[in-house]
DNA sequence: TGTCGAGTCCCTAAGCGTTC
DNA sequence: GAACGCTTAGGGACTCGACA
């Protein structure tokens, strides 16, 4: 697979100190304490680590109020993207430029495509063939296996069941996990936190929903979607 | 008709409060 | 206890009105 990345502007590092909302984090910046956006409203466990070097771009708008934005978090070496808008983003540069392989082909490609059910990310289609495709998150790594969801997700289920209609219908659907760090081996879904999830995700993948996942390369620079990773539901 | 800006809706997931 | 609704911050998509 070629690299499609989202690139980053250049980024201020500083140490996380406390998380003090969903969206808000405190940190030490230039010799103070700064609240910035944490664009990610997931548990992050094990990532978001008191003392931990975190990385910011600044950010201006009139709407805002906070001055950064948290992109990554560094942990023992290993690079982790924070933020929940990036594997849309990589998903919609690798579909743009053909560069995923399941997905090869369609002609046009629709964000955000809204359906009477409910919405899903993307929808790709080429002449009256449909494929539904659901982008998710992932930033917990453990012993190699990256795992979704880090807290129990109902919201995730109910993806899992739009999808699993979609296919009853004669359509094609998938949802596609993009790990957000580089020191991923293989992906499972987080059967011990979210029983419901894990069973819901195998089940839809035996009805025919596709389940599939990517590693990413996380530089200071940029993002890119790395090789595929093995699923084992 | 085309462009621009303002306003609205929806998405992310956790946590809290309310209702049954 | 379960189910539901609201809130949180920010941004993208969309709609609508004003104006050239």
């Amino acid at each position: 697979m070629k690299e499609a990345p989202v690139r980053f502007p250049q980024l201020k590092p500083a140490i996380f100190l406390e998380r003090q909302g969903l969206f808000r984090a405190l940190v030490e910046l230039e010799g103070h304490k700064e609240e910035v956006y944490l664009p990610n409203s997931g548990r992050l466990e094990g990532v978001l680590l008191p003392g931990a070097r975190a990385l910011l771009a600044e950010k201006k708008g009139q709407r805002r109020k906070t001055s950064h934005d948290l992109l990554l978090m560094e942990l023992s070496g290993v690079m982790i993207s924070v933020d929940s808008r990036v594997p849309n983003e990589l998903l919609l540069e690798s579909l743009l430029n053909s560069r995923l392989p399941p997905f090869w082909g369609y002609r046009r490609i629709i964000r955000e495509a809204r359906l009477p059910e409910g919405r899903i990310d993307f929808l790709l289609t080429r002449g009256s063939e449909r494929c539904f495709l659901e982008a998710k998150s992932v930033t917990l790594v453990s012993k190699g296996r990256a795992l979704f969801p880090d807290a129990p997700t109902s919201r995730g289920r109910k993806h899992l069941e739009l999808l699993k209609q979609m296919v009853k219908q004669g359509s094609r659907a998938a949802v596609v996990f993009v790990v957000q760090r580089g020191d991923a081996l293989c992906f499972s879904p987080n059967g011990s936190l979210d029983p419901g999830f894990a069973l819901a995700l195998r089940q839809a993948a035996e009805e025919g929903v596709e389940v599939y996942a990517y590693g990413c390369q996380v530089l200071l620079e940029e993002i890119k979607l790395a090789e595929e990773l093995p699923v084992l539901l």
